[in-house]
DNA sequence: CCGCCAGAATAACGTTGTTATTGATGGATC
DNA sequence: GATCCATCAATAACAACGTTATTCTGGCGG
């Protein structure tokens, strides 16, 4: 008897014949989704609108509803509830922060890339503020995202994970993982970016100099020819 | 016509006599204040025990009167609202986080020291998950610290960078400015653990192998004889 | 002993997320 | 083509939240 809300990857799963071999979605299902898709963008549109302009706070359902012009109960018939919203928000700010990424082009050699992702990281996380809460800092109270969500976010830093590998194929990194590589990297960033934000760097100056300190000791232990490299 | 609560360190700003020379608190005050202080401890504990038990979510000014058997009014004159609540439990979190840190010995040397109040670190925030959100992610919905708080969060870093300056006099870092490094050291552990914790690290021992990694990267550049130091 | 007043209990208000109820709309069936 | 039914949306309600206006109480000065 549970509200069944629409699931991206979840073709009718209560097919009305039970015999049907059900291949693929009916053209009036089709038909009936791209409106769906359609008021479901438009919906996580007038979100991303809140979120930007005024915060995570703003982010209400009444509120949502109203800038769409519609009813709360299509936001529950959508995403099932403020959770199933606020993942859908953390999937978009994921593919906000995956296009930005790509964005950064590798012309000056793979080193210099990885240093430019990583402004590119920070200067995503001070634009897009309300979307950095949503996705690290858990600004809407009773969300967390679903497994399938974190493995969006993870495949957000792909382009960083290439990056990496592009840099150890040129002989600039040690071979190794990638992955592991760049999640050492992505934490530095992140554990830089996020104080910043908490406010514990007020001087921007201060805070700029301890992000790129922090990005740059980070690649250290993956250079080429570790300099007697000690144990702590 | 602002609802003037209680602040610490704001002695009778509307002493009742204006020309008295108001030499101190009176006996009286005093005596009320000893009960107040108990009160506020006793509120604090309670908020604390929801906060480590059930999480953020569960923080409700109702729930909080409710644990110590009073009204919610008590939780109004003493703290101002809940945001005066939260900013309570900010500093107390810290203070705890400060405690933790200061219960790392520095018997096998000032290297050793460095990680092992790295390690504190993450213990503390694995082990008070809800003081972690508090202090670090907003999961008190419209909180954030005032800058007094924020200045005794920074002053629970004081042993960490009381440790790198030891560090420093011992000749295991090269001399600087022990709070610069401190602040990279901080920033490297806050963010592996801010992962970690938001669910980016499901294996227990990546969490580690990515926090150890990048903790001794982050002390790299600090260290004497920098090796083929490179710009990046 | 009376009057007074700081502070607490009670109950209310507005807002939030959520849902039960009702109403409309559009294809399926005879 | 008319009727039935299923699905979705609008309305309004409910519970819980932060907050506050009102009422009450208990201890002090006169």
């Amino acid at each position: 008897m549970e509200p069944h809300h629409k699931e991206p990857g979840d073709p009718a799963q209560d097919d009305p014949v039970p015999g049907d071999p059900a291949p693929g979605p009916t053209p009036y299902e089709r038909a009936q989704r791209k409106g769906q898709e359609a008021l479901r963008r438009a919906l996580l549109d007038a979100a991303s609108g809140l979120l930007l302009e005024e915060g995570p706070g703003a982010l209400t359902m009444r509120r949502v509803a109203g800038a769409v012009g519609c009813s709360t109960t299509v936001l529950y018939t959508m995403f099932g509830g403020k959770e199933g919203l606020a993942d859908a928000l953390y999937r978009d700010g994921f593919e906000r922060l995956r296009r930005r990424l790509e964005a950064v082009d590798g012309d000056p050699g793979p080193q210099a890339r990885l240093g430019a992702l990583a402004h590119a990281y920070r200067d995503s996380a001070l634009a897009e503020r309300g979307y950095y809460g949503v996705m690290f800092q858990q600004a809407i109270p009773r969300f967390q995202p679903s497994p399938g969500s974190l493995a969006v976010a993870g495949a957000s830093l792909e382009v960083l994970t290439q990056a990496v590998g592009a840099a150890m194929a040129a002989g600039v990194l040690r071979p190794g993982d990638p992955r592991a590589v760049a999640e050492v990297l992505w934490a530095a960033v992140h554990g830089a970016v996020s104080l910043e934000l908490a406010g514990h760097f007020p001087d921007p100056g201060v805070a700029l100099d301890r992000f790129q300190t922090l990005a740059s000791a980070a690649i250290l232990p993956f250079l080429p020819e570790p300099p007697t490299q000690r144990r702590r």
